[in-house]
DNA sequence: CCCATCACTTACCAAATGACAAGAAACGCC
DNA sequence: GGCGTTTCTTGTCATTTGGTAAGTGATGGG
């Protein structure tokens, strides 16, 4: 089984929490596999798994008003795959949570997350960056989705998530973009800009 | 002077917090008046003003590369008027936040906030929440840019915020819905959607 | 190994939106 | 109250994107 050291590492991100505290606090946290196409969350239910990224992507998608499958966002390495208004809401969810590929990761229940926020300064203050730097990344991709034109958007995806492309259908990535599978083809095809 | 009321009661929203906390809580704002068009924070500027809204309506928007003046979102009363990233991550603000017409809130600074947070469990809840559902809230803006055509987002935001529309020139609406000023007015005319 | 399904591309046409420009209306400043 | 600026509308045309459908290649289950 794969140790904590990533988790660890990631705790230390930001300079709040120092080693042997990440070391107690990745204690709580236990290991986590999810198969390729199992679901961590399906609509209807309340998130209870605040999960660490080791390996693998997720994909999180909801259906518009049309039964149409859209991709809301994609989880990787390094990142915290979660349902923010679900988990910290206790509220059923309206999106699912899928594996693209086998992943790995390190979960708490809500919890516990609270219990630690409770006893430790450091890792609520941390855990608060987790949110805020979600939220910034969500705005930043809203900024984006307006200024920017598909194809930027698609270049800039691939050159920030490279390693997403080898584990998921273009047309997941097609509807995160805001366009249909029909447009990304055209755009990859390579006249699209300029 | 208006008085707490409205800040008591808010802060009693989500049933976390009893009346008399309420109390003691707001006891710490302190009384802020925005005028008309003054900036509450300025690009570059690191925020410090957390500030639960009475009356007026504050603006949020950015450049982007071309130079174009892209409004980032809207702030009314019984909203938290706040640039998340700059407030808590201490870091220069990417926006300006102005203010549409005469403002009246309450603030409290980002020492405040989190002595708050760590003297009082209550509250840290809260202010967690506040920052959830302006997560759901941008999640959900997000999915109708995507889904949804200009004219029907038009008219839910329309529905959502009326008087919204009394102190702001549209251009700042289109820019929000994230179309240009011409097809905000041909929308507006009405044959754009069934 | 075969076949059904899925993923992706391509083509055609329609709809939505943008760029640009001109004009009308509202607003604000002196 | 007049004048310049800003806001909003409208028109024309180009571009982007969507809807639909067909076709090809890959994939996976039996």
């Amino acid at each position: 089984m794969a140790d904590r050291a990533q988790l660890i590492q990631f705790l230390q991100t930001g300079g709040r929490i120092t080693q042997p505290q990440a070391e107690e606090i990745a204690q709580e946290f236990t290991a986590k596999t999810i198969g390729k196409n199992e679901f961590l969350l399906r609509a209807g239910q309340v998130s209870d798994d605040y999960v660490f990224l080791d390996q693998g992507f997720l994909r999180a998608f909801a259906y518009d008003i049309d039964g149409q499958d859209i991709t809301t966002g994609f989880y990787g390495p390094g990142q915290v795959a979660l349902e923010v208004a679900s988990f910290f809401q206790r509220t059923p969810s309206l999106e699912y949570l899928q594996a693209l590929n086998e992943c790995q990761g390190w979960r708490i229940s809500f919890t516990q997350l609270n219990e630690l926020f409770h006893s430790r300064n450091d890792f609520r203050d941390f855990g608060r960056s987790v949110l805020v730097r979600g939220f910034a990344a969500l705005k930043n991709r809203m900024l984006a989705t307006i200024t920017e034109p598909a194809a930027v958007r698609y270049e800039q995806l691939l050159r920030s998530q490279p390693a997403l492309f080898q584990h998921t259908p273009l047309k997941y990535v097609a509807s995160y973009l805001g366009i249909t599978d029909t447009s990304l083809s055209r755009i990859r095809k390579g006249g699209g800009k300029r």
